[in-house]
DNA sequence: CGTTCGCTTGAACTAATTCAAGATAAGTGG
DNA sequence: CCACTTATCTTGAATTAGTTCAAGCGAACG
């Protein structure tokens, strides 16, 4: 049932069963296929999603053609309420990794939405705010830390999001390439397999083609944090 | 008048006379020295402001105690719309950098506004997704680009926001260390200080204590874009 | 069973940092 | 007005983190 999914988003959560219930009632399904994408960057802003099902990455294009990886995401996670802007254009790419499903509202809807229910405008806000610090915590990282730490970082941050757990720790539930980890971390996929194979050396994590399990959160905590 | 000042903020631009009438006499005005901060990273988000007068710096603070400069602002910038959200927090610090004036507004004035027009809510929703459209492009620059090209487009944003005509070229009128160029770019101020005295030898900046003049434009441009 | 794709590892290289020393310029107080 | 102090900037030399390139390995897949 759509009312339950949206519950389980920060942007809907909490709100009274009547708001539900209308964005409930308002919402379109996508189903996108595996490798399929949702939208292309610079394609006008049309749609504002939630995704139920599957796993989708953020991505950006340089201009020079070299690609990096903003976001993973997963189910009930909300994506795009730039659409809610007129004139906005998609800044990225949302590619599915899996075959995904998603809850979607179109300008229009999601307007109408917000001028029955003031409540979703500033929630809308409160959500971009939130993405906004997030990805300024992100950029400092990216300016004063080293790869390694980074790398902690990105791999505990995909462990708390995707994880499942395993008979000897914590798989990140998705097909994720050293190339992937490297276009998310702002390094090269050589750095990411060294630096991994040395983490496996001393038995912090398990890893292999498209497949990083986490075995001790502690000391990857340590190298993420710089403790002892 | 505050109305003026009010019309010239993209957040305001273009709204019905009415609005601004509402906004403007609902202001508070605060007088900032230089030097003096409008809010720590970690404050209370009490306050949006909109800077009339002055110039002022965003910077974050490193667990480590490394800065960082997210950005330097002038009038007619807006900054702390996160006030509008209960509990949050200022994500960084506003330092004025000169002397400064701002016209202010605090939470609960603002919720009175978005009542009355529902349109700030939309106009504030604008704003911060295309600041996080844009801290989401210095993110890539950071992740996939040189230093000289990263220093090369902070020089000519700068130009762009804070320039000030000169005999020779366009002067950024604000007393900027190097110190200050190497935490906006991400780098160290050695290698700001070469790059720079690289580009004066060249003839494309001047450059001394505190001060930056952009001589050659096209060719400062060339080396952002990578071009021949 | 061979081909493909992802991963690993070594070796050379490089952009940028770090550290040190000195030069230059801007206040400050006698 | 000049010496003193302080802060900013420059430059060189050594170092290093990370990249690039090349070669080969090994698991998956048709």
């Amino acid at each position: 049932m759509h009312h339950d999914l949206l519950r389980r988003c920060t942007y809907f959560t909490d709100l009274p069963d009547v708001i539900l219930t209308a964005a409930a009632s308002a919402a379109q399904v996508r189903r996108v296929l595996g490798g399929e994408f949702f939208f292309h960057q610079g394609d006008p802003a049309s749609h504002f999603y939630v995704l139920a099902e599957g796993n989708a990455r953020l991505s950006q294009i340089t201009p020079e053609g070299r690609q990096i990886i903003m976001g993973l995401i997963g189910p009930s996670h909300e994506i795009g309420i730039i659409a809610a802007i007129a004139g906005a254009v998609y800044p990225l790419d949302l590619q599915a990794i899996q075959d995904s499903l998603a809850l979607t509202w179109d300008r229009a809807t999601l307007r109408t939405l917000f001028d029955a229910h003031p409540v979703l405008a500033l929630r809308a806000l409160h959500m971009v705010s939130a993405r906004f610090v997030e990805l300024q915590d992100r950029y400092r990282e990216l300016a004063t830390e080293r790869v390694e730490r980074r790398l902690a970082r990105a791999i505990l941050r995909l462990v708390a999001q995707v994880g499942q757990p395993a008979s000897d720790g914590v798989t990140i539930a998705l097909p994720l390439a050293r190339q992937d980890l490297a276009e998310l971390t702002g390094t090269t996929l050589f750095t990411v397999s060294r630096t991994l194979s040395a983490w496996e050396n001393v038995g912090i994590v398990r890893s292999g083609r498209e497949r990083v399990t986490l075995c001790d959160p502690e000391r990857l905590t340590a190298i993420a944090e710089d403790l002892p």
